[in-house]
DNA sequence: TCTTTTATTTTGATTTGTCAAAATTCAATC
DNA sequence: GATTGAATTTTGACAAATCAAAATAAAAGA
C-alpha cells in the first residue's frame, strides 16, 4: 500500500497534469512548491515513485503519472471528494473548511467504507466545489466549462466549479453568492482595469480581478451539467 | 501534535493500565506485544515518550501515563469510539469490522469535526461494543460490571460490554445473541470443564469456556447502565 | 549461594522523508 | 563563443520508527 506521502505526491502530480497541455511533463519546481518541500526533496521522491513504476521521470524534464500512478491518484481524489460531500451534506460543515479535513481523511478510508459512504450519499457526481468525483472505474469525461473572464457576456450562465480551495476565497464567494449552481450573467469586462463584472441572479453585481475570475468556471444555464 | 505512532502507544498504554491494579506499571514486554513491535523498539519509543513527559518510565519496571499522556490517550479513545458509533449507526457497517476502520480514522479527525459528529450522533455514551465514550472532559465513572464467569446464576442480567475486538469473536457473539443490551441469565458453571452456560432471552443457551466468558461483561437487568 | 531462565536494554543498522548547500545543466544574454 | 542565471540534481546530514542480535539485570530454581 502506498504511504500517505506517496498518495499526496500522486494526487498533486495528477492535479497539475490536468492544468497543462496533453502529455506535457510537470516541472519539478512546480511539484516541489505544490508539495511545500525543497526541490531536492521532490527529485528524490520522484525517483522513488519512478522505481515503483508510479511515474515516468525525465531528468531535467519533469514528471508524469504512469497508468498505475494515475489509477492510484484517482482513488485518492475519489476519497477526498466523497468525504467533502459527506462533511458538507451530512454534518453541515462549511464548504470553505472541508478541503483541509478531507486532506487527512482521504488517507484513512478503506474501500469498503468508501462504498458505504458513496451509497449513503446517493452516488454524488460532484463535490461541494463542483469538482467531479471519479467513479470506481475512472474520471468521467469533463463537461466543457468557461471561466468568468472568457465567458460570453449577457448570456444566462450557471456557476459550475471553483478552482481554488483557499478558505478566504471560498467564504468571499459565498458572501457574493457565487457558489456552484448559482445563476449568473457576466455583464462587463474591462481589459485596462484587468477586471470583470458578474451579476449573480437575485444578488448585487460583483467586480473581480481577472486572476480571481479565472478560478470560477461557468456553463450555459441551459446545459444540464 | 503527537504522531500517529505516539497516539497509538498512548492509547495502548491506557488500555493496558485499565486492566491492572491501581498505579501498577505496564511491563515493556506486554506493551511491545500489544503494539506488535520488538521489545527494543518499545523501550526506545517509551524513552522518547518519557522525554516528552507523556509517560513515567521506570527502567526494568515498566511504564505509566502522566496526566498529560492520559489526557491525550482519552482524546484518541474518544475519537475512536465516536467513529465506531458513526460507522455502525449511520453507515450500517458490521460491529465486528468497525474497530479496524476506527483504528485509522481516530488519527484523522479534527476537534471541530469531532464536535459535529458528536452532536450529529446525539452525544452517545457508549460505543457499539459497550465501551464508554470519554467526554471532552474525561472518562465517565465506570459502572460496576461482572463478567459471565463471576456473575450470579439465575438472575436477570443484561450484556453491557465486550472486552475483545476480534471480528471472529464478535461475529460469534452476534450469532448467539450475546450483544450489548441483550437480556440473559447465567444458568450454570462447571469448574471441572472450565465452562459456563448463559441463556440469552429468546435464544438457545450457550456454553462458553471461561476465557471467553470473562470477555463478556454483564450488569443487573434492573440497573439502568 | 550458584546457576539458569526470562525480561529488558543496548548497540548497530535500515527505511522513509526531509533540509541545506554545493554542483551541474541548459538556456538566455552579451 | 563566452558568460550569466535559473532550474534541477547531487551530496551529506538528520529525525522517526523500526529490527536483529548481543549484553545485562532480575527472578526463579537448584
Ligand atoms: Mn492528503
Ligand atoms: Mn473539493
Ligand atoms: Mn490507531
Ligand atoms: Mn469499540
Amino acid at each position: 500500500m502506498p504511504s500517505v506521502t506517496v498518495e499526496n505526491y500522486l494526487k498533486t502530480i495528477y492535479l497539475h497534469q490536468q492544468r497543462r497541455p496533453r502529455e506535457e511533463l510537470v516541472p519539478m519546481g512546480e511539484l516541489a512548491s505544490a508539495m511545500s518541500v525543497t526541490p531536492g526533496t521532490a527529485t528524490s521522491m520522484v525517483k522513488n515513485l519512478s522505481d515503483q513504476e508510479l511515474v515516468d521521470y525525465e531528468p531535467r524534464g519533469g514528471v508524469r503519472l504512469t497508468r498505475t500512478g494515475d489509477k492510484t491518484a484517482l482513488q485518492v481524489l475519489r476519497r477526498h471528494r466523497l468525504v467533502e460531500v459527506f462533511l458538507v451534506e451530512v454534518l453541515g460543515l462549511d464548504w470553505a473548511e472541508v478541503h483541509d479535513e478531507a486532506e487527512e481523511l482521504e488517507h484513512a478510508i478503506s474501500d469498503k467504507l468508501l462504498d458505504r459512504l458513496d451509497a449513503f450519499l446517493g452516488y454524488p457526481e460532484f463535490d461541494p466545489h463542483g469538482d467531479p468525483i471519479p467513479s470506481a472505474k475512472g474520471m468521467p469525461k469533463a463537461a466543457e466549462l468557461v471561466d468568468i473572464v472568457e465567458a460570453p457576456q449577457g448570456r444566462a450562465m450557471r456557476v459550475a466549479r471553483i478552482k481554488d480551495q483557499d478558505p478566504a476565497f471560498l467564504r468571499f464567494l459565498e458572501r457574493c453568492g457565487l457558489t456552484p449552481g448559482q445563476l449568473v450573467t457576466v455583464t462587463g469586462r474591462d481589459a485596462v482595469a484587468d477586471a470583470v463584472t458578474v451579476h449573480p441572479d437575485g444578488k448585487d453585481p460583483v467586480t473581480l480581478g481577472t486572476s480571481a475570475g479565472r478560478k470560477i468556471m461557468l456553463r450555459p444555464a441551459s446545459q444540464r451539467r
